[in-house]
DNA sequence: GTTGAAACGTTATAACATTGCATTTGTCAG
DNA sequence: CTGACAAATGCAATGTTATAACGTTTCAAC
């Protein structure tokens, strides 16, 4: 699965003209073998058995940057994490479910819910941007686990 | 209107048996008085002048954790930063609409928001306990004055 | 006035992120 | 091919946000 979704991201930045890089493309797979959330940091530390040479921070970051621009990955604010972005293809406005339990995040699409953003943004006269919608909780597998 | 905040917020203390101390009242104060998310260690540097002694980041973390327990004051969780809350009174399910021109952001409630989170949750069997809702964008009186 | 719990102080450190500048890599005009 | 330029990466230092661990104060109840 995550072989398939990296041919996804090469097809659509050479389409864009976009240099998908090999660190890029590493931090790309990184985070989809990952399944989960994953920090900056840690990122930095699976980067270390591959590479010969260690990636400093702003390296990582800057991938990360990259990736963010061209909507393959997105960051998820409440936990400082990133996780590959399920539909690239598409400009995503999404939400994320995430599991206390098993750390897990699940993006969705739900665009009622940016109809009415948009709606209370038009009434205060705001002018959007971006948005956020992070919901934390216990996913439907360790609810039923019992695990927290 | 900060002063009516923080005697609202000392009789709904009271009423619960929570105490507001003279430290965490003083936040509560400097977060209203700011006007705009703040960050912990901005608290700090606002503390100094006015009492004697400076406080560590630890005695901030600690009087904001109360405070946000008491659904007194919310975390921004795109600026990593703090505001008072609106209607403290209610459980409060709220979404931030934060200018990226004059650095403010504007609290607004809107269950309809709730109730589709709620629908989507259930779908996927995940119990939620917690959302957070932040649009990024430009304010009406930013717009008007061309500010970014 | 002792005890016990909650709040607060203090030092150190962990975790997350950026700045500034040097070096490498890749592309392309000539 | 080669020089020149832009983009990407390397690297050291530092900035920013948050917590751990443990000691001290405060204050009400007995």
């Amino acid at each position: 699965m995550p072989r398939e979704r990296v041919a996804l991201a090469i097809s659509i930045c050479e389409r864009r003209g976009a240099q998908l890089t090999k660190l890029r493309q590493h931090i790309l797979e990184l985070l989809w073998a990952s399944g989960r959330p994953t920090g900056a940091y840690e990122l930095i530390e699976a980067i270390k058995p591959r590479d010969s040479r260690p990636v400093g921070p702003p390296t990582v970051y800057r991938a990360l940057d990259f990736l963010m621009a061209q909507g393959l990955v997105s960051r998820i604010e409440s936990l400082n994490a990133y996780v590959p972005c399920v539909h690239p293809e598409r400009d995503h406005d999404c939400m994320f479910f995430i599991c206390s339990g098993c750390r897990a995040s699940v993006e969705l699409e739900d665009p009622r819910i940016g109809g009415l953003l948009a709606e209370d943004a038009a009434v205060l006269g705001f002018v959007a941007t971006r948005r956020t919608v992070e919901v934390k909780g216990t996913c439907a597998q360790c609810v039923e686990d019992g695990a927290a």
